[in-house]
DNA sequence: GGTTCGATATATCGGTCCGATATATGCAAC
DNA sequence: GTTGCATATATCGGACCGATATATCGAACC
């Protein structure tokens, strides 16, 4: 997930360690704090890899920094892990929002797949959770009740907000009048059938 | 965390490590899948640390099970745990969850402290990433954009959440007979409205 | 009776990321 | 001039993950 990241943020423009962890951390939606720990390892990992390369500046006489560029490999391994549909996981929270704050990269069809992965995950555990809360509620307190019920809430707005991603993209993606109503209402009825 | 999670539910019933990942996976929210490569490690660290212990069945004849229970020293330290303030981070955000599933064990001058804290956090975010989107100086994409905008919004209705749940924390403070029945019957129009 | 298959159960490996910390340098304020 | 803060790189130990190996049990099927 550090990998895209940097590489996506190398690709707009070159930078030291230091300057992408600002960007990481400030600008990237505040979502995600990353370590130091991470960072340069990471950089050098992928330096090895033949995917970042450094800059030198002759002129900078100033202090030590290790500014990095993106190679021709690197932009091939961004594609590549932009493209990579998730695991699933608790950390996925995080990749995800990462692929998507570089979404600008993939081809519409990509993007579509992607959001649609991520909602059909969404949505099983939407379901789940629904369960879990209907069969047996009373077996919970109060806290862990209260904690699943915000899950569900907010597992549908996500949902929700997803689908309108979904449907802005197909509106962008073929602009023909007729084929976009007709997707359109497919869509709203598959809405009403999982709802 | 992990630890905090396995203490919590041993506390509820002696388990062995399969039972644990399922009540992890399952019961508690469906928001995190825990993995072995980490479950029974910490098991093991555990029980080196004193915090849990093996029970022998003498009639279970059939399968290695290896259950364990937990011990005076690990109720200890399950409080303890239950109590450390976060540390703000993203894995924080699953951490959070973990600590509301157990809330009942704190006492409620703790709970509210715990809530405060964490809507503190969230509102200072929300308020990053509010004078982020404010900013024009820097222009991002539709998906940056979107992904920022949801971002604040979902920040905003969990500190509408966790407000909810200091007020009642509040309310339930003072225990008067009179009260406590207006109380619940003001929470159980409030579960009527929302499910 | 045999076998196949999925759920149960424990364990470990390599790897990613985190949190803390150490160590400098540039710069502005006092 | 020195104090303090932002800048900048680096590393350590540890937590957690994903994959995988291994083995047992029960039920279902032939």
């Amino acid at each position: 997930m550090l990998e895209l990241a940097i590489l996506g943020l190398l690709k707009e423009r070159s930078m030291h360690g230091y300057q992408l962890s600002k960007r990481l951390t400030d600008s990237l939606g505040g979502f995600w704090r990353v370590s130091y720990g991470s960072l340069y390892p990471t950089l050098k990992r992928l330096e090895k890899q033949g995917a970042v390369e450094q800059v030198f500046d002759e002129q900078e006489v100033g202090r030590r920094k290790n500014v990095y560029r993106v190679t021709s490999k690197g932009e091939k391994l961004f594609q590549e892990l932009l493209e990579e549909a998730g695991h699933e996981s608790s950390s996925e929270e995080n990749r995800f929002r990462v692929r998507l704050a570089f979404f600008k990269y993939l081809a519409p069809d990509t993007r579509i797949r992607l959001l649609e992965k991520r909602r059909a995950y969404l949505e099983e555990r939407l379901s789940t959770i629904k369960t879990s809360l209907s069969a047996t509620s009373e077996r919970f307190d109060t806290y862990t009740l209260s904690l699943m019920q915000h899950g569900r809430d907010s597992t549908e707005q996500d949902i929700a907000w997803l689908s309108g991603l979904i449907a802005a993209e197909r509106g962008a993606a073929k602009p023909t009048r007729e084929a976009t109503k007709r997707r359109e209402a497919r869509a709203l009825r598959r809405k009403e059938r999982t709802t």
